[in-house]
DNA sequence: CGTCGTATTGGAAACGTTTCCATGACCCCG
DNA sequence: CGGGGTCATGGAAACGTTTCCAATACGACG
């Protein structure tokens, strides 16, 4: 059916060998010969089988994305994660990898394995994103050396790194713009205790508040998850406080609108009464009315990221080996984030 | 490095054949047999090579996804459709194919060339999304008979088929709901006219209309193209009418957002003035203040079909040969919207 | 003129599976 | 006890490439 490497050389009068080279631009061959392939090839429609390449080459030229579509579901950042794979293929496009989507559940028979996944697609690198339930799988993946990049996961080893939005950063951001303001009185509903970006913004923040020389009373402290209904709780329960925060800073857009909501709900206005702040800058934020002030994250260079550091992973020669080198990979990345200043944020009462 | 299958069967003390069969559940091994072969192959943590596999089969177990990224950055329902390739990875992973993510402009040179993607990859099935820019490729693609279906984009063809909402019903629920609560002056807010979605709900809205008995003037057909400004902008035109409607039915949540928009900054109050319903139900609609009535879409339901249609047309044993019969492929699945009432729907004043 | 390096090419092995075909063992039934 | 059938297994080919190695031809250099 579908034309083979050997009818292009039959058609050209070459061996299959000579074919291979003219196609495959290796510099010991002749002009003259590689045009005539060449356009063979092209008359014929040839295209060449990449099962068949990636099992004599040893490579496949693929990396895989393994991705919890269930976890991602009930974790409160779908939409975010949602851009970033997004952001990821894009910019996978330009190096030349094909990119395969794979859930843990789909292979593995009882604890997820990742490794067997990995080693099945014959797969250079691995991207992982909302595997937070698989940790352990995550684990021997890295101790199988096989590259591996984290998004918005705190993977390292060896072979493996990460990108992240730069959590303290921008929490420091939305703390300095809240305090600009004049507000002193600033509280902060939490992410999941279980998730990087939860418990780096509130440690940014106590941080943040301390470099600005404010006081974080214990009850300014909300526990929330990510989703819309625990910004809500966490906001009527700070507003309940004897004496309630002027700002909020919630580590996640959803929680932040529900944050607004519950004020709203109180009889408060936004930002008159109260001032919020969210993270992520997912789309519904700038949809919301007042919308939602943010700190933005830039999708597009996590993605990018993320291949440049798994592209220089896969290429590093210096860990080949079983035992090359007990090294850590290279430093994750950190991507700033930028303040959204829209309409959430005002000076307190 | 890895363990091969001729190791697994050395050390079972078998032929690489019949390793093999105890591997894949062939009925003629015997019971012991295979037991020592599955017992050896874990204890080796055996994991086949899909590229042989394959090669050898002549079938990948595979299925791609091709998605214009970038196209979908410009056509205003990007939430809808990457909550649609999340569900169609649900879907998915149920049945065992595995799914590659691949772009128009990955592979091709000039113009796109789907054909290629499939054969490069051996897909035994390729889902479409967003490829609006490239129906030429996907025209070649139907042609060459690899099992297809679409998403939200009409194909057809021996081997293909799609799945789509049902927009003509969701459209008529929604001017239905007018109707019903009272509203005889009502307007719509078309999405693009090269997308089925817009093209479909436009052509619904006049049928809808006339089933309620009412009267659509020209001017009361705004044109739009999904995205939040052309719903802005739609509106104020709508409003600027001498007889303005009392209820506007856009093609989009975010048009349908960017109306109410406007109509709040023309000093009107929704939905006590003016009613906006909206189609999708993407996730903003359910933040923003009032909550957006909308047709939502089951996406996993959507996801499922899809999945569905794809596997009925690969194992369609009528069709192999060249040849095999000019018939259509399965009906296309319509998957029915439901209303969700929200806040900017009311009796006209 | 002989030898050596270089450029170009072909033959064949290899990648890791599955599957076709043949072989032998065994059982059942006449 | 013989013949035909089923069952279990092994040998080897095949899938479509790439790449190692050898072979040839050619020019240059001593």
């Amino acid at each position: 059916m579908a034309v083979d490497i050997r009818e292009v050389a039959r058609r050209s009068g070459v061996s299959p060998a000579t074919a291979s080279r003219a196609l495959n631009a290796h510099p010991n061959v002749a002009d003259a010969t590689r045009a005539r392939v060449l356009a063979t090839a092209r008359e014929l429609g040839y295209q060449p089988n990449q099962q068949a390449r990636a099992l004599v080459r040893q490579r496949s030229d693929t990396v895989g994305l393994i991705w919890d579509t269930g976890y991602v579901r009930t974790h409160g950042r779908q939409s975010f994660l949602q851009d970033l794979l997004v952001a990821l293929k894009m910019a996978l496009a330009e190096t030349g990898y094909h990119l395969m989507l794979l859930s843990p559940s789909s292979t593995a028979a009882s604890p997820s394995d990742f490794v067997s996944i990995a080693a099945q697609h014959s797969l250079e690198g691995v991207a992982l994103m909302a595997v937070n339930a698989h940790l352990p799988a995550v684990d021997a993946l890295i101790a199988s050396r096989r590259p591996c990049v984290g998004l918005d996961l705190p993977v390292r080893g060896a072979r493996a790194s990460y990108v992240s939005a730069d959590n303290q950063q921008g929490t420091a951001l939305a703390v300095e713009h809240l305090a600009g303001l004049g507000h002193r009185r600033i509280a902060t509903i939490t992410g999941g205790a279980g998730m990087m970006p939860g418990v780096e913004r509130r440690e940014g923040f106590s941080a943040a508040m301390a470099a600005a020389g404010l006081d974080v009373p214990p009850e300014y402290v909300a526990e929330g998850d990510f989703f819309l209904e625990s910004g809500l709780a966490a906001m009527r329960r700070l507003l309940a406080l004897p004496s309630p925060p002027t700002a909020v800073f919630a580590a996640g857009d959803l929680m932040a609108i529900g944050a607004v909501r519950a004020a709203e709900e109180a009889g408060l206005s936004v930002p008159r009464d109260v001032s919020v702040v969210g993270f992520d800058d997912i789309e519904p934020a700038s949809l919301v009315h007042p919308g939602l002030t943010t700190v933005g994250q830039d999708y597009l260079a996590m993605g990018r990221a993320a291949v440049e550091l798994l592209v220089q992973i896969i290429a590093d020669p210096r860990v080949t080996g079983p035992r090359g080198g007990a090294r850590r990979g290279p430093a994750p990345r950190l991507l700033p984030g930028r303040l959204v200043v829209r309409g959430t944020t005002a000076p307190p009462a």
